[in-house]
RNA sequence: GCCGCCUUAGCUCAGUCGGUAGAGCGAUUCACUCGUAAUGAAUAGGUCGUCGGUUCGACUCCGACAGGCGGCUCCA
């Protein structure tokens, strides 16, 4: 039994005192928990609910307490729980093999080598296996032993040898976020749960930490299964994996259920739908989006804003084909690289012809088609690319990830002196307009080369490391925090990712700005230097929203379909109280269309209070409602989304209100 | 691409043991003319995803394909 000390912060009387030592500590911990006040934030220690909760991070032999809603504690939380769902499946299914059992963002899963793959009866049934086991409060007992002791107890389970084979070498951590559980790292450590009196009951080999017993978990739910390579390849077998979810309290689960309840409902499948803004017919192919009236307002709206941005940001707009001969692309030297992604090409007259899965080598023909100077630069070129993937079958995603989309593809030609200051114009750029998209908070991800893979990548490593040190420092000057994404660079240069977080803190990847040293080497692209050489220029691609596509996508989830005025496709919908009130606002809503604004007047023989709900739930911002009282005083009466009223507003200023929302570009 | 599940009216979904189908919403028509989230009635609407197989008979069982969903892998 190793050494354990319990430290105790004691509200009441500051400072840490020991109160046991050894197998003593251990024996009051397990029987006692509420004695020992662990070190639980401010807002807990008050709370004897939550100290109850409170449970040891084994760190060697120190223990601590920590408070279970934590960041940490969730994450012990859950691995214990994944701990119990392994037993209560092996109980169940004794021919099931182990993976690994992580706690990942909000829950945890465990893997498994079963003959048959799960069925949705079947977490049910393991559920209740587990609540047995939570009942019955086994004790998660820690148990250091050598590589042999190990190999010898886990001889049944060929994946946890494999993983004691590269001992220090896995992280089940990597899995996810959390809490980092090494297997091995510093010895081995087997986790036995005792029932009461000491009986084993199922062991794992486990870094740990866990709770001390199973009743210390307070809330889970197991919530699917899916299957999964092991150890994260495609070329491995597939392991049975099973999903579950576990909280320090059951309102803390029932809460997270209802936050997925919610993005569910924000889910721009379904609103997509809703709405009538986009479908995506069988008849066409997966993930080939078609724009209704209404998707296609917000398209319009998204790219004529866009379009006239680049312009004032010095960018030139310029149109390219879909299609090309393949020498094209292999001049830019992505054919070896992504012919899988392609669709396969057509044969035309003896040429064989790409659709395009990217801009930039028709921009490069443009730079190159006369002689460029120092003076010219940098040269900025944009546009609405449509380009088209063959993306498995299996990631194909609504819009946020499709097979042909356009994307908002521009290539800034710059000297190398002067690549640094585009970079940070471009990022400031960028941050800009996603402002304006209502998007706020952000941080940057650099990707950079993986040095272990040098050879899926072009250029030199002095090449490499001067650019990815350029982007580090831009970025850095940015004040946004600059997470590290190694290997996950385009091969012809690094680049900065910038990360938007939504409504509902998901964060998605939006605009790209890569450096690339490579194309113009390729293409043979030079401009004359003010000494009268021919030097090659830097290009840098950037896309502010990665395709349009997608971004409508993010944007519908974001606004959970309550778009702002300017991009709403009916700003105004008028609706009359009594059908004798239709040619009154008839006349308003020509106003209103006079200005530009998009309203419709809903003529239906429905009742007002229909008609209201109807505009509701197509979340339509202004519901511009006249009866009697509003025509006698040449007047209407504003509805909002939020249920706000205003009633009697002169329509003259009714009208200046909905056009300066618009123009505003304001939420409301 | 891989594993599992799913596909019935425009939408959301019932459909028992293999004997060719139902509801609500929506649509259409009629009546009602109403002050801030659902007025009432009637009518229409289906090769049960597609193709093939088993069967006297298939929405139902089997297979292939297409599309979708949840993951894995991937994401220039």
């Amino acid at each position: 039994m190793s050494e354990l000390t319990i430290t105790v912060v004691d509200s009441a009387a500051p400072g840490e005192r020991t109160v046991a030592t050894g197998t003593q500590a251990w024996e009051l911990y397990a029987e006692r928990p509420a004695v020992i006040a662990a070190r639980v934030s401010t807002s807990s220690t008050t709370d004897p609910q939550l100290k109850d909760l409170s449970y040891e991070l084994v760190d060697g032999d120190r223990v601590e307490g920590v408070a279970i809603d934590s960041a940490d504690g969730r994450a012990i939380l859950r691995h214990s729980t994944a701990h119990v769902m392994a037993q209560a499946v092996q109980e169940l299914f004794p021919q099931a093999r182990l993976g690994i059992g992580p706690p990942i963002t909000d829950g945890f899963y465990y893997d498994f080598d079963v003959p048959e793959p799960f069925v949705p009866e079947d977490l049910d049934t393991i559920e209740t296996r587990m609540r047995k086991i939570v009942k019955e409060n086994q004790k998660f007992s820690r148990r250091p032993v050598s590589d042999e002791e190990a190999r010898r107890e886990l001889a049944d389970e060929p994946y946890k040898l494999e993983l004691i084979g590269l001992k220090g070498g896995v992280d089940e951590g990597e899995a996810g976020e959390g809490a980092s559980v090494e297997v091995g790292a510093g010895g081995l450590t087997i986790y036995d749960n005792l029932r009461r009196g000491g009986e084993l009951a199922w062991k794992d080999l486990c870094r740990g930490p866990h709770l001390p017993t199973t009743k210390r978990i307070p809330a889970f739910k197991l919530m699917r299964t899916a299957a999964a390579y092991w150890r994260g390849d495609e070329n491995n077998v597939q392991l049975q994996r099973i999903y579950g979810t576990a909280w320090e309290s059951k309102e803390a689960l029932a809460e997270h259920l209802h936050r997925l309840e919610e993005a569910e409902k924000r889910d721009h499948r379904k609103l997509g739908r809703e709405l009538d803004l986009f479908s995506f017919p069988d008849e066409i192919g997966s993930g080939l989006a078609v724009f209704h009236p209404k998707g296609g307002v917000i398209k319009r709206e998204m790219e004529d804003y866009v379009r006239q941005r680049h312009i004032e940001e010095g960018f030139s707009y310029v149109g390219t084909p879909h299609i090309s001969k393949e020498g094209l692309f292999h001049t830019s030297g992505h054919l070896p690289y992504y012919e899988d992604t392609m669709y396969p090409p057509m044969e035309v007259e003896n040429s064989r012809y790409f659709l395009k899965a990217m801009n930039c080598p028709m921009h490069n023909l443009i730079y190159r088609s006369r002689q460029r100077s120092y003076r010219d630069l940098p040269l900025r070129y944009f546009e609405f690319g449509g380009v088209y993937r063959y993306e498995k079958s299996g990631v194909v995603h609504g819009l946020t990830r499709v097979r042909g989309m356009t994307q908002d593809d521009s290539h800034s030609y710059v000297t190398p002196e002067g690549a640094p200051d585009e970079v940070k114009h471009l990022l400031s750029f960028v941050l800009g307009l996603l402002r304006d998209f209502g998007l706020d908070e952000f941080y940057l991800e650099l990707s950079t080369r993986d040095d272990k893979n040098k050879d899926k990548f072009i250029g030199s490593d002095e090449q490499w490391a001067t650019a990815t040190q350029m982007l580090e420092q831009v970025g850095d000057e940015t004040g946004l925090d600059l997470v590290a994404d190694p290997g996950g660079a385009a091969f012809y240069g690094p680049k900065i990712s910038v990360q938007a977080r939504d409504a509902i803190g998901r964060t998605w990847q939006l605009s790209t700005i890569q450096y690339d040293f490579n194309q113009p080497a390729g293409f043979g692209l030079e401009y004359v230097a003010a000494d009268g050489t021919r030097q090659q220029p830097v290009m840098i691609h950037s896309a502010k929203f990665g395709s349009i596509e997608r971004f409508i996508g993010v944007l519908t989830e974001h606004y959970a379909g309550a778009f702002p005025p300017w991009l709403a496709p009916v700003q105004v919908e008028g609706i009359p109280v009594a059908e004798r009130h239709l040619d009154y606002l008839a006349k308003v809503a020509a106003r209103l269309r006079e200005r530009g604004i998009r309203v419709e007047v809903d003529d239906s023989d429905d009742r007002m209070q229909k008609k209201i709900r109807n505009a509701q739930l197509q979340k339509v911002p202004f519901m511009m409602i006249a009866g009697d009282d509003d025509v006698a005083a040449e007047a209407v009466s504003f509805r909002y989304r939020d249920g706000r009223q205003d009633n009697g507003v002169p329509v003259d200023e009714a009208i200046e209100r909905v056009a300066d929302a618009i123009a505003r570009r304001v939420q409301v």
